[in-house]
DNA sequence: TGTACATCAGTGAACGCGCGTTCACTGATGTAC
DNA sequence: TGTACATCAGTGAACGCGCGTTCACTGATGTAC
């Protein structure tokens, strides 16, 4: 495990060398604590205060960490709507993408959702959930106020992630990718529903009606 | 600020300061960090050995602590679908208590919802959800397996409190109140609508009929 | 009634630990003359 | 081509801190005789 010196200039590599050793930290611990500046420095093979070459302190590195987590899931976002016709279609698989980035990636989602003040980068993927609502809201699937909608579709998405990755020892279905379908329809439905019926509550009365509404959809 | 020692036998009145000062500690600060033995001893008006009298070590002081919000909130669902006949509306009813809970005492839900393995207490909440949402099958307001559908609706409420809780700087809307009424309504009607869609995926084709069965629901 | 003793709630001082951070340093590389 | 020096990536040892926990203790109360 000896370390080559880096050449002047070259240093930029052990930058990402400890981000590296950092999010493997994050991923096969699961906790945020186990983040230590010597287990970090550690696990690249170099002493501790070589972190303060590239990081100014503690919080700047858990903020870079957090900014790659946040760029990945943006990447991903923006690729998952991208040449999907159908607007709601597109929302539905942003919720998809959203859910399953969580799952595949806890210990960062943790550490990207618990953090208060996320900062700008979450503003972006919410920028795109924003804009696939509106279109929803544009072609007459969805009504209402596109940042508030979104936050609700959001909120239901992000349930069903934190959830999953907070509470394992809960009943859940075997098939979690088949859950992960429904709760995104429970969302796009609900929330096309919902929006319709403004004054509208909750009563087992509508239950006839949806069965015929359910009938005339699948004949 | 001069403590009166207890009388032999009394010992256990410290017990219950102690859990209330860890608690205002947990609802102060927000943070599960904050709480500190000797930070809990030192708003006791007492040592800090001295919590070792009544709790073998921090962990199950933060223990009972989470056991005491448990039990409130358990008390609180309880309290909402008694007396209520119809069983959508009696569900719609504990999913709003759960959100409020949550939102009234942040701090206790974080540490309720963070911690892994919860424990028995909230499978009990959980008991309560399945008997509320095997109600609405019976009913034949909602279709399919209780505890899959249970688990779903307490994402949606879950994840409404948990993105209010951990993401204040959000663009929330000013009455949250009917927020997360809009959010409850969603996943209420969504889950039933999505229940008797088993395999219909979400595409814009339905904002017609959904225009129609809204319309149909409301003249 | 008085006295010796057991009980038990609570204390003060100290422990070892891991942490983030600092500081004077080393030693290889590039550069000026 | 050789030499002195600047640069800069990385180090080793130490700092102060707050933490959970331990241990021998104090001192008031209840009890046995």
């Amino acid at each position: 495990m000896k370390r080559v010196r880096a050449n002047p200039g070259e240093g930029v590599r052990l930058r990402e060398e400890i981000l590296a050793a950092a999010e493997e930290l994050l991923v096969e611990t699961g906790r945020e604590g186990a983040l230590t500046l010597r287990a970090v420095a550690g696990r690249t093979g170099v002493s501790t205060p070589s972190v303060y070459l590239h990081f100014a302190d503690k919080d700047a590195l858990i903020e870079a960490v957090c900014l790659r987590a946040w760029d990945e899931l943006e990447r991903r976002m923006r690729d998952a709507a991208r040449g999907v016709g159908d607007p709601f279609r597109a929302l539905g698989r942003c919720g998809r993408v959203y859910v399953r980035f969580a799952l595949d990636h806890p210990a960062q989602y943790r550490v990207l959702m618990m953090r208060q003040g996320s900062g700008s980068a979450a503003e972006a993927c919410f920028g795109y959930m924003v804009e696939a609502v509106s279109a929803c809201v544009a072609a007459g699937v969805l009504r209402g106020d596109p940042q508030t909608l979104a936050l609700g579709l959001w909120s239901a998405a992000h349930g069903c992630a934190s959830l999953v990755i907070s509470q394992p020892s809960f009943p859940w279905p075997e098939n979690l990718d088949a859950f992960i379908d429904d709760t995104v329809r429970m969302a796009g439905f609900g929330t096309a529903l919902a929006s319709r019926l403004p004054r509208h509550g909750i009563s087992a009365e509508i239950a006839a009606e949806l069965d015929a509404f359910a009938a005339r959809l699948t004949e």
